[in-house]
RNA sequence: CGGCGAUUAGCGCAGUUUGGUAGCGCACUUGGUUUGGGUCCAAGGGGUCGCAGGUUCAAAUCCUGCAUCGCCGACCA
């Protein structure tokens, strides 16, 4: 490509808009343009990148055997009506009418479609395990579209969806999309982790979630550092610390506080917050007789709304009380457990506590000395908070770190949710009509293209991992205008890259060098190949990669060679 | 959905307090100059000041409503 027949509407200014570097630089490189909140326009190079990202993609799912399809992005909402999820999905669906009022939907997802297909096209256990993929864009009306391509409302997604009769052949091709995303993440160049994971509102058994690590991410990831354990902070399991429980040593005594934020009210007591509890009042599930629950945490701890939800005696989704006077009468901070009105889920870090401090249920007053058993009534004791480092991993070996992590793809063992409410099913050898059970499989492509320049830039611009580069190559030709023989040199160089194969970007606009210098390096192309008169009268080009390290001068008949060894 | 803020040329912004001919930098066009890291000089083009009402002799500026965009929040007692 010659850059005076390419567009590459490069920015020098920073757009106000842009947060994250991922995203200034995808403005800046001339990548995505906005067109409003959460919807882009991917510029040539922008594409260029995409499209790499694509076929990489691509490759891994047909050499474990998917089947690419294309499914349309308007759906109609009968068959959404027919799975349940017309009236489960929230506003996050973007519903809409044709001319003749029927309601249809953007799909964020093809569970439907691919179901609708499967049912009509697939009726043999012959035909199974069978595997289908798309490449295309979804739309997700999100609350709030941020961080450029990141988090955008419209957004390139690879999904595949698997059919099997069996949980071993489900749980086989399970496994090779497992490997086949760890092979798209090594070609790809990138930093990820595979972790464990919620399910979600897809619900199914079993899910792992491909996250690419960066400071920037949306995702906590928790990870032994000592072992390959890693799981995303929602799911990993805070264990009960080990040992017994030190016994009472302290009587308890009241002490009027003032202020009711947790430090202010530690601090005059002398108790430091891990000596402390602070309690939640959230909605019980219809399970049991009472309407509210407490939840107990240690006063240094996080609620994990995730785990919370998945507890029997807990309304899901979970509805937090904030006027906690509602159930019990008793300002938030002042919650206790000592002559608790509500049944309690305690912790089992606060659980592990002796002689520890919390509010005394009455307004303005906290307690300190607190036992359990001594003064409180029965509780049950759950994993409800989120692990924080240093504890000691779930996994049994070594101690937990957190990672911001950046969720780049998701498999899911999806079971026969789908399946049984749009009745997809095969006559089985013995001739008996089985449900299928179904995997799902999901990437995110646009996503994948933040991500990686969130891990790959540098104050100069992006620096492309080889496999995502829009071109290999820059040449960058000295004055090309004035000297016939550099001219010639960069003409030649840049055909016989071509005729190898090569992405090369030749820059032969009438530019001072220090401009065609900045936009190459904005753009992010790996190599640089300078040609200029000083060099050529050795008969040699300048060779740079944008990775840093020395100029080296090559010979100009090498310089093909040269530059397929560095790729 | 709640709070805050923004909306002036393609981009980044000033001007709004105190109403009086719409500005700056970058980008763009033309000519010259320069040419190994965002040259310099000169001359240009480009704006219903987000939209709709209102106040006024006069509104980018004051008032009302709406729209769009952004940040924070919507578990973290």
């Amino acid at each position: 490509m010659r850059s005076s027949q390419y567009l590459l509407s490069t920015l020098k200014e920073i757009p106000s808009d842009a947060e994250i570097v991922s995203h200034q630089l995808m403005l800046r490189a001339g990548m995505v343009r906005k067109v409003a909140a959460g919807l882009y326009t991917w510029t040539p190079t922008g594409l260029r990148v995409l499209r790499k990202v694509e076929n990489i993609v691509r490759e891994e799912m047909e050499a474990i055997n998917a089947l690419e399809i294309v499914m349309p992005m308007v759906q109609p909402a009968d068959l959404w009506q027919e799975s349940g999820r017309w009236d489960d999905y929230g506003p996050e669906l973007l519903r809409i009418k044709d001319r003749n009022q029927r309601d249809f939907l953007l799909g964020p997802t093809h569970e439907e479609i691919i179901s609708q297909l499967v049912r009509k096209e697939v009726s043999s256990y012959k035909q199974l395990p069978l595997t289908l993929f798309q490449i295309q864009t979804k739309f997700r009306d999100e609350i709030r579209p941020r961080f450029g391509v990141m988090r955008a409302r419209e957004f390139m997604m690879k999904d595949a969806y698997s059919f099997h009769l069996t949980d071993e052949s489900l749980q086989k091709t399970y496994d090779d999309m497992y490997k086949a995303y760890s092979r798209i993440f090594e070609r790809l160049g990138l930093d990820y982790r595979p972790v464990i994971a919620d399910t979600g509102s897809i619900g199914g058994s079993h899910s792992h979630e491909f996250h690419v690590l960066a400071s920037s991410g949306e995702d906590a990831i928790a990870f032994s550092d000592s072992s390959d354990y890693a799981a995303n902070v929602e799911m990993a399991e805070a264990l009960a610390p080990p040992g017994e429980r030190a016994g009472a040593s302290q009587k308890i005594e009241q002490h009027q506080v003032h202020g009711d934020e947790l430090a202010a009210v530690l601090q005059p007591l002398s108790v430091e917050s891990q000596q402390a509890i602070k309690s939640i009042i959230v909605k019980a599930s219809n399970e049991i007789e009472a309407e509210y629950v407490q939840l107990v945490l240690r006063a240094d701890h996080e609620l994990n709304t995730v785990k919370a939800e998945k507890l029997t005696q807990v309304a899901a989704p979970l509805e937090v009380l904030t006027q906690t006077e509602k159930a019990t009468g008793i300002e938030a901070p002042y919650l206790g457990v000592v002559k608790a009105k509500l049944p309690l889920l305690v912790d089992h870090s606060a659980a592990h506590l002796a002689d520890f401090a919390c509010g005394a249920n009455e307004n303005g007053q906290w307690l300190t000395g607190v036992n359990w058993q001594r003064d409180t009534n029965a509780f049950s004791a759950v994993d409800i908070r989120n692990v924080v480092e240093g504890d000691p991993s779930p996994c049994g070996q070594g101690k937990v770190k957190i990672a911001r992590g950046i969720e780049v793809g998701h498999i899911f063992q999806l079971g026969k949710k789908y399946s049984e409410a749009m009745k997809v099913g095969v006559l089985s050898e013995t001739g008996k009509h089985e449900t299928l059970t179904m995997g799902c499989y999901g990437i995110g492509v646009s996503r994948i293209v933040a991500a990686a320049i969130e891990q790959n830039n540098d104050e100069r611009g992006i620096c492309w991992p080889e496999a995502l580069a829009p071109f290999q190559v820059a040449i960058v030709p000295m004055n090309m205008h004035k000297s016939a023989r550099v001219q010639e040199a960069a003409e030649k160089l840049y055909n016989n890259l071509k005729a190898e194969g090569i992405d090369v970007l030749f820059d032969d606009r009438k530019e001072r060098p220090g401009v065609m210098f900045t936009d190459m390096e904005l753009i992010g192309i790996p190599h640089q190949v300078v040609i200029g008169e000083r060099n050529l009268d050795q008969n040699q080009v300048e060779y740079q990669s944008r990775r840093g390290g020395a100029k080296q001068k090559i010979g100009l008949d090498e310089c093909v060679s040269f530059v397929q060894q560095q790729l």
